[in-house]
DNA sequence: ATCTCTTATCGTATATTTACGATATACGCT
DNA sequence: AGCGTATATCGTAAATATACGATAAGAGAT
């Protein structure tokens, strides 16, 4: 049917998964660079460094701000963009606890 | 339209986001857990597992294959899937680094 | 050779994602 | 008030993802 089953799972799973999803397109991972590189709060540049059209970013940002990785102040004709550190630090525990589980138990077997 | 335009950003950003995007299913991340903490290598106990027809499975499980995170051994009647540890340390890489990147860069400044 | 069990693949339906152009909105300035 | 600029939203099109049932394929057992 194609509609998502995510409600079957763990809660965490779907948490990191709803995570992994915001990182997996190259625009979303070149916003958040952007944004964490820039020392002031940046508003417009970011259209402009990538190869999409105005709508399109927008879309993306979008995107993030539902993830809650990154948070926006719409404020007139200069919107202002930048991470929530708090919900980046939440992902940023879950998924190096996802990997570091993963890569703790993997080594012991060599299977295949 | 519609069609990603993956190839006009960088590699590294490009490969991250592929990964990401394995990662962004509650039932891969739960096919990647199952096979780590399986002592032995695991053959059809992950449909069990999961709240999927077998046939879901089985595409996640080329997804992750696709991806790399996830070798797998047909081997007539009982295949044999393991996690691929130079795939998944070279994911784990990659995702740690950019995210001590913009961990080290955001908390100086609060912006909105 | 046939039967059984497991897994892959095919066909299909629906939802979501990605992308763009066009338009609307909202504020700052003159 | 009207203009210009920046951003969001709408409408739309195409590709991809998600899911299932049905069927095929492959190996071991009888």
């Amino acid at each position: 049917m194609g509609t998502s089953k995510k409600e079957k799972f763990e809660a965490s799973q779907t948490r990191l998964a709803d995570f992994a999803r915001a990182l997996a397109h190259p625009a979303r991972i070149a916003i958040i660079q952007k944004l964490a590189e820039s020392k002031t709060c940046i508003c417009g540049e970011i259209v402009e460094v990538l190869p999409l059209a105005q709508s399109t970013v927008s879309q993306h940002l979008n995107d993030l701000k539902e993830a809650g990785l990154v948070r926006g102040e719409v404020d007139g004709p200069r919107s202002c963009y930048c991470i929530d550190p708090e919900r980046f630090a939440e992902m940023a525990g879950l998924m190096k606890e996802f990997i570091d589980a993963i890569a703790r138990a993997v080594p012991s077997k060599k299977c295949c």
